[in-house]
DNA sequence: CCAGGTCGTCTTTTT
DNA sequence: GACGACCTGG
């Protein structure tokens, strides 16, 4: 393939300087992406070995598409031993590797916000605290940004800056708190996001050896999105590329938006100063938007001081310029934008998935909805609350955290007892006690009641052994039996599902699918895990569980909607025509970002970011009055409107908004007239209350269930398929069965594909269909 | 011990 | 306008 010709000057040196540092400014549009993939095609051509290259992306979906992209021009075994994940995922998966050398156990749990949140409430409750005062939100912050800075608990007490702002703001305790944590994280064997981080930095440090394997290892480090690094993950490509020096950033200053997570666009800056003998590009041609667009961009981005030099262009003519919406509310913006949404798609007969509608906080998804969904328009939220922090779903997967890390603090509250078996507060209050005092984890003490009951009466003893006995059963499974066994043994024995299904409430039976379509993406997990020749048990599937996003859960039904996401999460994404709404004062710019220079840079570096996502056309809108919280609020429209060179914008600003009946009551009876009946036949499935439903790609059928919209293609029944049968696999193709081994219901399967070779499938899982 | 109620808080953004 | 923390009566 002649990736090289399909560059242009600039990034085609990009790709070629493989040695040596480099640092390639991008800007939005510019083929970034593209120069990572083929500089890493390149390598690989050149005969590198994929193993020995580390790529580090800002989300897992971009490292799953490059994957795929390199795998193209290369062929996918190669592209599958890459190194190539967020800084997250890929430490993750070496502090599993490491674990003794810290002192944890290779399957740890990641605790994500939500634990961290409930481990520091209990922390504070058992201090006897102000929980007014110390509000765990605050503290995670607090701990969270030493950690980014490399500051442990001990390093913490001692600092007198983090100690005098801790005393400024009433918690003097901060440090004692964070020590706390960390000691329970520990004892639980868990660690959180910016322990992912931390605790690498600290392996690199304390075991000079693993630091040395891992600088030979990796020849060539990629690492993308650079100005959204923090100094811990700085530190680490550092370390990492100090040997080989072969380590080349990616990134734009004008797009740096993480710093409240501790992204330092110095790091950027600082490039030059690690790498005296680096190679800088620029890479500025725009080949996404529009000359309208870039312009009117670059005019906002311009108010920003300290930029890096760099003249973003475009050379795309055509599209229309920036249109302004005026509403008089917020529900008279939904609904005039999902009306201009579908008139637009209907006059250029455009997709769904041709639109997106950004904005500046999750809350604002809602109003959106609703209009969307009164004109029966498809939508895909990104965002807010993901799948897997629904109620059922982390209940569900806290069993599954306690058959493979019984020490799981946070696990064993949440099922300890749910479903209800009687134990109660009074009694899991006296077990974390025991727990402190003993410096052991709750389970411990659980399994040691019957020496030691610690005031306990007998009857809930026996219901704590009783539960005791199901977790150790699972535990010994989780050593046998496949990920998709156990969850669904879980599943049923802890008599989750009944007790959903039992409940006959809409929230109920959503809650109830939500649970089936976990397990449904478990039974994936185990299948492809099995194709792949990886291990298919539940502790792998748990991995990385907590690392997942909405963005990493893409199903085929859900292509072709309208994605609705905030501008953050749009990083990197990129759309025909876009929705940018909410553009008031305090609301975006966010009224928490207005008090210095820098957070009102941020701010308009994040609509820089949002205007650069459009392809051919930019619509703005703000309302005259909004309801937060409960109360109605008067906003003026955002400073942002203001600073865009006027020649880009259209003069609907100035206008009358084109909706004209105000009162709520016209735009109910409005918004169910014909539209509605038009676009009927698009279904918007999801209502407000069901929940976002794990990805299935569409291609794969179900083995359990008769797939509607194909009645041809049959799940197949295991017994059937013989040695010498020709059968079709959804990802495989067509293939021809060489030979069957094991008994019901473990029977497998190695069958020849044409494309790719042998594979072995189990056949409670596969879905083949015979074709001769 | 538990179900059902009320009250106060929270929303900026995410791995 | 939503969810958790807390209280109260069975």
């Amino acid at each position: 393939m002649d990736y090289l010709n399909e560059l242009n000057p600039v990034q085609r040196e990009a790709v070629e300087k493989t040695d040596g540092p480099s640092l390639v400014i991008a800007g939005a549009g510019s083929g970034k992406t593209r120069v990572l993939t083929y500089r890493i095609a390149h390598l690989l051509n050149k005969g590198v070995r994929p193993y020995t290259i580390l790529a580090l992306t800002f989300t897992n979906k971009a490292a799953r598409e490059m994957k795929e992209r390199i795998g193209h021009i290369v062929g996918s075994e190669q592209a599958q031993s890459l190194w190539m994940g967020t800084f997250h995922s890929t430490f993750a998966k070496i502090l599993r590797y490491e674990a003794e050398h810290l002192g944890f156990d290779s399957n740890f749990t990641i605790y994500d916000t939500q634990d961290s949140k409930n481990l520091l409430r209990s922390i504070i409750k058992e201090m006897k605290l102000d929980d007014k005062v110390y509000k765990a939100n605050d503290i995670l912050n607090r701990i969270s940004s030493a950690k980014n800075n490399l500051v442990t608990a001990t390093a913490y007490s001692q600092n007198s800056a983090a100690q005098e702002i801790d005393a400024s703001n009433r918690r003097p305790l901060t440090a004692e708190i964070y020590k706390r944590y960390s000691h329970r994280c520990r004892q639980a064997n868990a660690m959180d996001f910016d322990d992912l981080l931390l605790q690498t930095n600290i392996l690199f440090k304390s075991s000079p050896e693993v630091l040395a394997k891992y600088q030979a290892k990796f020849k060539y480090i990629l690492v993308d999105e650079y100005q959204d690094t923090n100094y811990s993950q700085y530190l680490i490509v550092k370390k990492l590329a100090e040997q080989h020096k072969n380590v080349s950033v990616v990134g734009d200053d004008a797009q740096s938006i993480y710093s409240f997570r501790g992204a330092k666009i110095e790091n950027i800056l600082n490039f030059r100063n690690d790498y005296p003998d680096y190679q800088l590009f620029k890479l500025e041609q725009n080949y996404r938007s529009t000359k309208i667009i870039v312009n009117a961009a670059n005019s906002v981005i311009k108010k920003n001081q300290g930029q890096i030099k760099k003249e973003s262009f475009s050379e795309k003519e055509g599209g229309e310029n920036i249109k302004v919406i005026k509403a008089m509310t917020d529900h008279e913006e939904g609904y005039i934008i999902a009306n201009d949404l579908y008139e637009t798609k209907m006059r250029h007969r455009l997709k769904f998935e041709d639109f997106a509608i950004l904005y500046r906080t999750n809350a604002q998804s809602r109003i959106f909805e609703e209009s969307l969904r009164k004109l029966n328009l498809p939508y895909k939220i990104y965002g807010g609350l993901s799948f897997y922090q629904r109620k059922e779903i982390k209940d569900l997967l806290s069993y599954f955290r306690m058959a493979v890390n019984p020490n799981d603090e946070e696990a064993i509250k949440r099922v300890i007892n749910y479903p209800k078996r009687g134990i109660g507060a009074t009694t899991i209050s006296k077990l974390q006690e025991a727990a402190a005092q003993n410096e052991s984890s709750i389970w411990d003490i659980v399994c040691g009641l019957n020496q030691r009951p610690y005031g306990i009466n007998g009857g809930t003893i026996s219901k704590l052994m009783k539960f005791a006995t199901l977790i150790t059963d699972f535990q010994k499974m989780q050593e046998t039996e496949s990920a998709f066994d156990l969850a669904n043994h879980i599943a049923k024995t802890t008599g989750i599902i009944k007790e959903l299904y039992n409940d006959r409430s809409p929230e109920g039976v959503s809650r109830h699918e939500n649970i089936q379509e976990l397990l449904n993406a478990i039974q994936d997990f185990t299948q492809i895990a099995l194709e792949e020749g990886k291990e298919n048990k539940l502790a792998n599937y748990l991995e990385d569980v907590a690392l997942l996003t909405d963005h990493d859960n893409e199903k085929d039904e859900d292509r072709n909607k309208i994605s609705m996401m905030t501008i953050h999460s749009a990083k990197g994404l990129e759309f025909p025509h876009l929705y940018l709404v909410g553009l008031e004062e305090d609301l975006f710019p966010s009224q928490m970002a207005t008090s210095t220079q820098q957070e009102l840079e941020e701010e308009r570096r994040l609509f820089y970011v949002a205007l650069t996502r459009a392809e051919t056309k930019v619509s703005l809108s703000f309302a005259k009055s909004r309801y937060k919280w409960g109360n109605m609020s008067y906003p003026r429209p955002s400073r942002f409107l203001n600073e865009i060179d006027e020649k880009y914008v259209d003069n609907q600003f100035e206008k009358e908004p084109e909706f004209n009946g105000a009162s709520s009551d016209n735009f109910q009876s409005n918004s169910d007239s014909e539209v509605v009946s038009q676009s009927r036949k698009f279904q918007a499935k999801r209502s407000l209350n069901t929940k976002p439903k794990l990805n299935q790609p569409t291609a794969r059928i179900k083995a359990s269930s008769q797939q509607q919209d194909d009645p041809n293609f049959k799940p197949s029944n295991p017994e059937l398929i013989q040695a010498g049968m020709v059968v079709e696999h959804q990802r495989f193709g067509k293939g021809k069965v060489l030979q069957m081994e094991g008994s019901k219901p473990n029977i497998k399967a190695t069958v020849f594909f044409q494309n790719v070779g042998q594979k072995q499938l189990l056949l409670k899982f596969a879905k083949l269909k015979i074709v001769g």
